[in-house]
DNA sequence: CTGATGACTATAG
DNA sequence: CCTATAGCCATCA
């Protein structure tokens, strides 16, 4: 797997967050096939075109803290975002039991009627 | 090859 | 909550 593809599939990653949920760095590292990739993750973002469509704003540290210095453009713009998408944080920190994206759950909520099918 | 560098993380005090 | 420490790992000088 090449620099290319690693990066390929980390965005790939990103870009299935849904709106109103989060992931950790190292959440989508893993996700993507990379596991310690957090700092990778990381690194990808900041390469990215200046016009880029990355929801990059839904990826968070994993203690639900933004990555960047409090008060900074990129923060208040990361805030920002979240906010839009109704994801609260609160004193500097996001909740994380609630707003972490859990794909799993997520098909529990999307396609119900298939799990209970042989209840 | 070596050492420095991070949009990172876990743990200990 | 904060700092320090130690892992982690691709990338670059």
């Amino acid at each position: 797997m090449d620099r290319v593809e690693r990066a390929n599939r980390i965005i790939a990653t990103i870009r299935d967050i849904p709106p109103g949920q989060v992931a950790s760095y190292g959440q989508v590292a893993e996700m993507a096939g990379i596991p310690r990739g957090a700092r990778q993750v990381g690194r990808v973002l900041r390469e990215l075109p200046d016009d880029h469509d990355v929801p990059w704003y839904r990826v968070v540290q994993a203690a639900g803290t933004i990555a960047f210095d409090e008060g900074s453009r990129p923060f208040r713009e990361q805030k920002k975002r979240l906010a839009g998408e109704g994801v609260r944080v609160v004193r500097g920190r996001i909740d994380m039991r609630r707003y972490r994206w859990q794909p799993d759950l997520d098909e529990l909520l999307w396609k119900p009627s298939d799990a209970w099918d042989d209840a």
